[in-house]
DNA sequence: GTCATCATGTAAGCCGTTACATGATTGC
DNA sequence: GCAATCATGTAACGGCTTACATGATGAC
């Protein structure tokens, strides 16, 4: 998990570890603080399979590019990144190996029914652009359906005579925000739907986008 | 945290580990399925710190009370119960002691600003009809705290041109269901407002509660 | 008599945490 | 020079999971 979350990111560009933990935090909001205890070692294991590479520190040109961070932080950066002359910190910057790649990609796709899945699944969409068309589809159905399932227990529940106010206010909250998850999701697979289905038609040599429209 | 589940169920009535297990299931829907790799060991943790005592299988009588089930189970239990004449199962049914109960009550308020909160805060509140009405209040103001602080971050994310339309809608429905649970739990709040000022005004004898309605 | 369910437990391991230890760089 | 922040790492432990092992009871 903590594995597929460096690599999407390090897929996207070479980074050192405190900034792959601030990234996480601020711009992906999954893993609220994950800890260097946590961070480090993993950065290590991936390093050991192959998965990526200690390069020597080289970015700081590209890091400027960030994105608006929080305004005095951003002050602070900027003022850090043009007084800049030195790049040599002691800082380790990775870089994502082929092998990397690969096992990002098997990672992202992977069906294995994870018992987390919330956070599983928010990670994967935030890097869902490195999947085909279909594969986007399929995690969001997957998703879908996982929530379909809590909705009906949900349901389930609060239909039982449970009678304490506070254990009953806990399972109807519980079912709306399902129900809006749900929705959300619903948005989401329309609008991939469309995409694809305004990317087939035109392109009736695929035996697969053209399947799919069918059935639906 | 799974110790102050089973404690709180413990308080209510006598229960063996597998009924503990289904009711945080059926009843809490909290720790889906909670593995029994877990719950024995802190069964047999609480029973070595005399915070619960295994009793005689005993109960059978009180347990078909136990509500409403899902139809056929019922079926199944009520016909066990009608022909129970063995009521020495290989059960162990436990009870909780006075020491139990004041772990509970401990857990129960403790502010431990505890690392997973989503899931310690609807446990609580499963169990908010054991705390004084303040401690109650004190619980959801706090939760409601935390909420906020999160909608800012949430928000501060949105703002944020981070361009991918993936990573952009998880920021954007976090947002909702963040503001969508604020406003539960200002129902919620706004509920015990009502019932202390209820109860309040017809006994200014109390210092404290006097004090609250003033303040808002 | 065999299968499903109820029931209890142990062992190994995963995935994260906190706490501790260290050091470079920069701002004031 | 001193504090804050950036930066990397180790060690110990916590809490939950899966997999394994066992056995009683009741249904068909």
């Amino acid at each position: 998990m903590l594995d597929l979350a460096i690599l999407g990111l390090l897929a996207e560009q070479e980074l050192h570890g405190y900034e792959i933990r601030r990234r996480l935090r601020d711009e992906l909001g999954l893993f609220v603080n994950i800890s260097f205890g946590s961070l480090y070692p993993a950065l290590s294991r991936l390093e050991a399979a192959g998965a990526v590479t200690a390069v020597a520190a080289a970015p700081d040109v590209a890091i400027p590019a960030t994105g608006s961070l929080g305004g005095e932080r951003a002050v602070l950066r900027a003022r850090r990144a043009t007084s800049g002359r030195s790049t040599k910190r002691s800082r380790k910057v990775y870089r994502i190996t082929d092998a990397g790649l690969a096992l990002f990609e098997r990672l992202l796709e992977d069906d294995g029914t994870s018992t987390d899945d919330a956070r599983t699944f928010g990670l994967r969409l935030a890097f869902a652009h490195h999947l085909a068309p279909q594969a986007r589809l399929r995690l969001l159905e997957r998703r879908r359906a996982q929530l379909v399932r809590r909705l009906a227990s949900d349901r389930a529940r609060v239909a039982g005579t449970t009678l304490d106010v506070y254990v009953r206010s806990l399972a109807e909250h519980s079912t709306e925000a399902t129900e809006h998850d749900i929705s959300w999701l619903d948005r989401l697979i329309e609008s991939e739907r469309r995409a694809l289905a305004a990317a087939a038609p035109t392109t009736p040599s695929d035996h697969r986008l053209d399947r799919h429209p069918a059935t639906h």
